[in-house]
DNA sequence: ATTTCACATTGACAAGCATCTATGTATATG
DNA sequence: CATATACATAGATGCTTGTCAATGTGAAAT
């Protein structure tokens, strides 16, 4: 139902932050504040990313007392990778929403 | 050899056009000009866009004569979808290039 | 109830980037 | 040689975005 924006998934992606904050969380579920200790940057920008990843379906959040448990979409990346196939095997990667 | 950036592709992709710029090489080999007539963009403009393509490794150039014929790099594509898929399988993504 | 903790929102600012016009370069053609 | 074609480079500009300090919010703990 959702429709995909590979070009919002990129631009999500393409920021090294943003890249170093999606490879954490491959195969973990952490919370902000476990990632927050990973980076030098305010716990606002963070927010700020996480927010971005969220929105293009990157991420997924569950929300758990006072904590924000993020994880990966493998849905999502299960499509961008079908995409980037799709790009290889000179199908041109068709559209998946019109 | 070359150290893959995985930002650096992601960032090139981020760029709308840019993205239909690669979803146009696939499977094709086209030559600037080819490439400018769908889009409305200035000729300096998709200049500027290719060269961030190839780049970070995205795109091949062939200069033959006056014209400069673009293709995929099937090698970066191919490293790019192993790298989605480490993410996919919680394999942390292993970086390239340390 | 008050305080503390985890996170989001707002507003501001500097750096980055996509785009343009103008110009340069190299190759073909008449 | 002069002209045309295909593309790159340089400089300028306006929009986007990553970042921060300050503040807000909602849940837990004391």
């Amino acid at each position: 139902m959702n429709c995909i924006d590979y070009s919002l998934i990129c631009k999500a992606l393409g920021d090294s932050n943003r890249l170093e904050i999606v490879k954490m969380l491959s195969g973990k579920e952490l919370c902000a504040c476990k990632i927050l200790e990973e980076f030098e940057i305010t716990q606002p920008t963070l927010s700020h990313h996480m927010r971005i990843l969220c929105d293009c379906g990157l991420v997924n959040v569950k929300k758990v007392g006072k904590w924000s448990h993020y994880s990966l979409n493998e849905t999502t990346l299960e499509d961008f990778k079908a995409f980037v196939s799709a790009l290889i095997a000179g199908l041109d990667g068709g559209d998946k929403c019109k």
